[in-house]
DNA sequence: GCCGTTTTCGGCCCGACTGTTTTCAGTCG
């Protein structure tokens, strides 16, 4: 069985904390923290790919860390690592990863105190030995104290809690809101950005910028705000503060002549960021927040917009969820020979939805309830997809009660206007891969997700065949949640991703994006990989009452940051064409 | 440690803030 690529990860991370404590050069550093997270986000096993020799085909691996990896491999340790712990204890790392202290900061620490953990640091800096040490201070003696306290009150934030997309732009924009119905908001601009503004998964603290011509005053607002528990530092640069459940908020404010320079470099990623400005050097330019620096007149030009610091870069606007260093600098390069960027898929894309509950298994509301809050969304179609009979959850829908629920959506379907109701289910995979209808049932419905919902603890290569098998299944149209994680909650089920997209490729099945904002399932990553092997993506809402149906956003979001376009995406066909389409038509 | 309109060595983004500093290093995003 191959080591999965989150251990390898972890272990390249593990490495590259070790080099920075043992004083590496800062880019020897940060080669292992990309290569880590390359190897993270990789789609296929990466232990298989350095087993041939190939990893170095993956950006930001060479002949090295291959190596390393192929030793982790076969041996479960890379000696490097081993060297390196006998001389740098684990509570020293741990002492790495607490506010203010840095590698630099630790390692002083061990060689002038002998310190190697945090309680050993907790004690040094109770007797006051800590300020002693050259370079340190009794301010930092006291950060260090309210870092441990913190560390040991709230042990849940030093896991670094992070806020799902939806409840992070919902804070994002109250706070905007309030900035700009303050006082000193009058005339300013305020706007969300960050990792909320490039629809990630999760966010870790709220960015906000703004641009006015009273700085100190709006930023002195924002701890004003009902939402701001304390204030760390107000300037005319902007503010830092935290709320009441203990989420940073960043603000940061520029004149208007900058609000383009101010919302890029603010939007991010720090990977996109710090990419953007090596292109940038390469064509004596320096990109900063201020604006554009030109090494050849020395003059710094700012913008207005985003897309004017592009240009000026010679690059096409870049989406902001496209902004995380996958790739989005050389195709926006395209006039110099990049594949240029796709036009990203938009929610009016979306004609359809065809992945939600009602009353008959665990949902809230019925079918007509359903298909009007669909046609009110100016959908074609909806297809209800209540459980299948051995889910569990809600009431159980025997083969009988599926039938009576097919005439119920008919009877709907019949008298509604405006909206074609189909009558699905979403039909368990049990352990063997096999449905839990029987296929003269599942032919009598116009729609069949499948679903694991179960038995997520099988091993990689069982679960594999079982999802494969489901897969193959003729009247199978589309798989739900594909990997089964939960964001911030539980990762994905052990699986062949290379495996379960060939098999879908091959047989027309389409693979969900599952749009329900604690899943987004596929991820982005997976999903862009999925294209690629020629898999095409549904995004569903997975609704279990109507209002739950404008989840599609967030399942928008995902396949915008996966690089996905309407073509990619078989529910922005009319349902004519996407019955005429798949696979149960195409195959006989 | 990676990488190449600077190809096998010598670079490798930019600024704010903090605390300790007599001019700057470390940390953070």
């Amino acid at each position: 069985m191959d080591l999965r690529n989150g251990a390898i990860a972890d272990a390249l991370e593990e490495l590259g904390d070790l080099y920075e404590l043992d004083g590496a050069i800062v880019h020897r550093v940060l080669a292992y923290r990309t290569a880590a997270r390359t190897v993270r986000e990789a789609p296929m096993s990466v232990a298989a790919l350095a087993r041939e020799g190939r990893a170095i085909e993956l950006p930001g691996i060479g002949a090295t860390l291959q190596e390393k990896i192929q030793a982790l491999e076969q041996t479960g340790t890379i000696p490097a690592a081993q060297k390196l712990r006998a001389k740098f204890p684990p509570g020293l790392v741990e002492i790495t990863r607490l506010p203010g202290i840095g590698a630099k900061r630790a390692r002083l620490l061990h060689t002038e105190l002998g310190i190697d953990s945090p309680q050993a640091l907790r004690e040094a800096a109770l007797a006051q030995r800590v300020r002693e040490v050259k370079g340190l201070g009794p301010k930092f003696e006291a950060g260090v104290l309210e870092a441990l306290e913190r560390a040991q009150t709230h042990p849940d934030e030093r896991g670094q809690r992070r806020l799902l997309l939806p409840q992070a732009l919902q804070l994002g924009q109250a706070l905007a809101r309030g900035l700009d119905e303050a006082k000193a908001g009058a005339g300013a601009t305020v706007m969300v950005a960050g990792s909320a503004r490039r629809m990630a998964d999760s966010v870790k603290d709220i960015d906000l910028i703004a641009v006015t011509t009273r700085p100190v005053a709006l930023a002195s607002s924002l701890g004003e705000l009902e939402e701001i528990e304390s204030v760390a530092s107000v300037s005319a640069a902007g503010a830092r503060a935290r709320t009441h459940s203990g989420v940073g908020v960043d603000l940061r404010i520029g004149r208007p002549k900058q609000l383009g320079n101010l919302l890029q470099h603010f939007t991010g990623s720090g990977r996109h960021n710090a990419a953007l400005r090596e292109l940038a050097v390469r064509r004596g330019l320096h990109v900063s927040e201020h604006g554009v620096l030109d090494d050849a007149h020395g003059r710094t030009q700012t913008c207005e917009t985003e897309r004017e610091v592009y240009e000026l870069l010679g690059l096409a606007y870049i989406e902001p969820e496209l902004r995380e260093d996958r790739g989005e600098l050389q195709a926006a390069a395209a006039a110099t020979g990049g594949d240029g960027l796709p036009k990203l898929i938009e929610q009016r894309d979306i004609r359809g939805e065809l992945h939600c509950h009602t009353v008959a298994s665990d949902g809230k509301s019925t079918i007509a309830e359903m298909a009007g809050a669909a046609r009110e969304l100016g959908y074609e179609y909806v297809a209800i997809t209540d459980h299948s009979a051995t889910h569990g959850f809600g009431n159980d829908v025997s083969p009988d009660e599926l039938r009576r629920q097919i005439e119920r959506v008919r009877r709907v379907d019949a008298v509604l206007d405006g909206i074609r109701v189909l009558a699905g289910s979403e039909v368990n995979i049990l352990r063997d891969g096999s449905l839990d209808y029987e296929d003269s049932l599942l032919a009598e419905l116009d729609w069949v997700v499948a679903s694991a919902h179960t038995a997520f603890g099988m091993g990689e290569q069982a679960m594999t065949e079982r999802m494969v098998r489901a897969i193959e299944h003729p009247l199978v149209d589309a798989i739900g949640h594909p990997t089964g994680r939960l964001i911030e909650r539980r990762e994905s089920y052990a699986i062949d991703l290379p495996a379960m997209f060939e098999a879908a490729a091959r047989t027309g099945t389409l693979l969900e994006i599952n749009a329900n904002p604690d899943r987004r399932d596929l991820s982005d990553v997976h999903a862009r990989s999925a294209v690629r092997a020629c898999v095409t993506i549904v995004i569903d809402s997975d609704a279990h009452r109507m209002h739950t149906l404008a989840n599609m956003r967030w399942g928008i979001a995902t396949a915008r940051r996966a690089w996905l376009t309407k073509g990619d995406v078989a529910n922005t066909r009319p349902w004519e064409e996407l019955e005429r389409a798949r696979k149960r038509n195409r195959s006989g």
